[in-house]
DNA sequence: ATACAATGTGTGTGTTTTACACAAAAGTAA
DNA sequence: TTACTTTTGTGTAAAACACACACATTGTAT
């Protein structure tokens, strides 16, 4: 195949985890380059034998250590200055973890990661901003409408913890009793007979995604989604 | 830059175009290659020195002539096999227009581009049948949320017209008075003062839509959505 | 003038969304 | 043991919205 091109083809992933309190975003520092200790989306050159994703997941795991099961393909960027060392454009994922499954990488030579409240990033290199806006635009919206929320958090969850999410996600707050409503009503919650004990006040039955059956409901014409005032 | 890969970056456009009946494709025939004879997306591989919607845009017009002003990124393919003729990733956008605007380029020596019914594509090179899946999809499910419907139409169109679009486009049958009450109510459209005749019947008032006013009300928070029984 | 074909319009009913407050279950401190 | 704090768990009434549904109007053609 004769074709004179010299592009080169990056991936890159937009990580939220969230810990309870915060929404946070997996990002690494630069040691080298241009962009020497900004930080940025963990990524890196595609493979010639690789497909997209694969290719991200490998990066993502080579340079931070995590293992998303939750991954999105975003958007592609491919503005013809978006990196200063040649002409690159870049896949963008977005992907979902439950940080308390993982220990990050240590420092390796190459990159140190980190996680960072979405609230309080640091400098991001290249146009890695404009690269996380559209993953929290995506989050966002898809959360109305695809049980996404559950990636993030404990396969067992107490009801508050998936209402907290939400209100960080959306950064506003819901009605207690009618989120708590509309979500039963969808039927792919089920409760378990344990129950978790905050620091104070009632015990909490704890809940969990029944994926299966929201599979089997979503093949008969069930939609998930969730609106607020 | 040192970076061994030898993948090219491709551009493909899903085209929608509307004729009042049909919800139609546009196509360009393959004369040579691997795949000749085959039909495939417009498209082709993007230049060192154009960004991804300028790439489009110039292969859309070298190909088939048409200038489309809607156009959305759509979804990015690379499988490793998905070319035969190497490793080619295609970033894929997806064009609406209204077929009337334009006299399709005659056959060159490269391609001959023509307007198919959705209904009755003909067989399609490559993963093209995937790309023109997604493009499908999107355009559905955009169509609920977006006032892109309107890129399809006359600027001044009867509201049968409308309606007969969303049947066309969604394929199933929509009630006319609460379709139109609800698309009313939005206050995008504005009624002219022209009437359009149909070859027979009461003649209809036309309607434009008010892309200014949209914007504005957007600013405020205000969302486009319509739904049917 | 009559038949035909497409446009234009309102109301009642059922469903969904919203707003809103208090009791129950634990732990802790007096 | 009692009372205080904290968080969970729950129902109802009003408003907004979605849905189903039918007939008069305006033109053309014969």
């Amino acid at each position: 195949m004769k074709v004179n091109q010299h592009i080169k083809v990056a991936v890159d992933a937009v990580v939220f985890g969230y810990t309870g309190n915060e929404l946070e975003l997996l990002l690494i520092q630069q040691k080298y380059g241009s962009e020497k200790n900004k930080w940025a989306l963990p990524g890196g050159f595609l493979k010639d034998e690789e497909d997209l994703q694969t290719g991200v997941a490998r990066e993502l795991n080579e340079e931070t250590g995590v293992n998303p099961n939750y991954l999105e393909q975003l958007f592609t960027f491919g503005s013809i200055n978006r990196d200063p060392r040649g002409r690159v454009i870049s896949v963008s994922y977005m992907a979902l973890i439950n940080p308390k499954n993982y220990v990050l990488k240590a420092a390796t030579d190459a990159s140190d990661a980190k996680w960072f409240s979405i609230k309080e990033l640091p400098p991001l290199a290249y146009d890695h901003p404009e690269i996380v806006k559209k993953g929290l635009e995506r989050l966002k919206s898809k959360i109305h409408y695809q049980p996404i929320g559950f990636e993030l958090l404990n396969k067992e969850f107490p009801f508050s913890d998936l209402e907290k999410l939400y209100q960080t996600i959306l950064d506003k707050s819901i009605d207690r009793r009618n989120f708590r409503k509309k979500m039963l009503s969808f039927g792919v919650l089920e409760e378990t007979d344990k129950s978790y004990k905050p620091s104070s006040g009632r015990p909490a039955k704890l809940f969990k995604f029944n994926k299966r059956k929201y599979n089997e409901l979503e093949e008969k014409g069930f939609h998930f989604e969730i609106k607020f005032a």
